[in-house]
DNA sequence: CCAATTGTTCAATAACTGTTGAACTAAGGA
DNA sequence: TCCTTAGTTCAACAGTTATTGAACAATTGG
């Protein structure tokens, strides 16, 4: 009932970087980088298309390595594998996410989330 | 007779990552890193394709804004356009060239030159 | 059990990508 | 001038990618 992972050091630079350089699968990882720690199911990405679309571009993630998906119930919960990247491309996927960070060209999850003030 | 380059300004992040998404072009981009200062014509290149087929990698890098090509006579001399890319990206371009630096899927530039090891 | 929720799989499709060979342009040197 | 060198452009092609709706599977709650 898991689904398919790459180790750590089969993880390629290149399917990394193919996998990235597309604005949806830009906007799901930077906001799993937003809320680092705290495992989310695929339908908080639904602003960003289809249940259909959406269950393409975390596969394309999850196959690069690029995300973790643990089964729950009937959710995935969709983690950043951030120690394993660091560990594998020291340096890139801060350098991908703070680039990334403040880029009006990408979509944008969660933009009708309650804004909580302090 | 020059070439069309982004501004920097221009350089986007997706694009520059699906253009690095590519085994040849991380190669051509780890070859200018390791050779930089140091204009290159396309030639130097041909290890990794057809004089077309370099053309049109080339092409991409440049469209990009990864590299800038200069025409000079009947050649264009490539450069990797660090400064730009350090600006609008910081640490991108340094943790990828790092990443690609020791990956031996990549595709080599000049096997031939005075690389052999004891 | 039944129904709702969550997400995948499939087939179809349109668009894009990488690769090729042939033909081309442009500059430089004999 | 003619030939060579350096590189581009073009048309064609096979393969891949992103997107969609319909159908499917699995789990959970009533």
């Amino acid at each position: 009932m898991t689904l398919p992972h790459p180790n750590t050091d089969q993880i390629s630079l290149p399917i990394v970087l193919g996998v990235l350089g597309d604005p949806t699968r830009l906007a799901i990882v930077r906001y799993l980088a937003s809320k680092e720690g705290v495992p989310l199911n695929c339908s908080r990405f639904l602003d960003l298309g289809s249940k259909t679309n959406l269950s393409y571009h975390l596969a394309k993630l999850r196959e690069a390595g690029v995300t973790r998906a643990e089964v729950v119930g009937t959710n995935r919960m969709i983690t950043l594998r951030r120690t394993d990247l660091d560990a594998r491309f020291p340096g890139l996927l801060d350098s991908v996410i703070a680039a990334a960070g403040d880029d009006p060209a990408l979509p944008v999850v969660g933009s009708h989330d309650i804004d909580v003030p302090a």
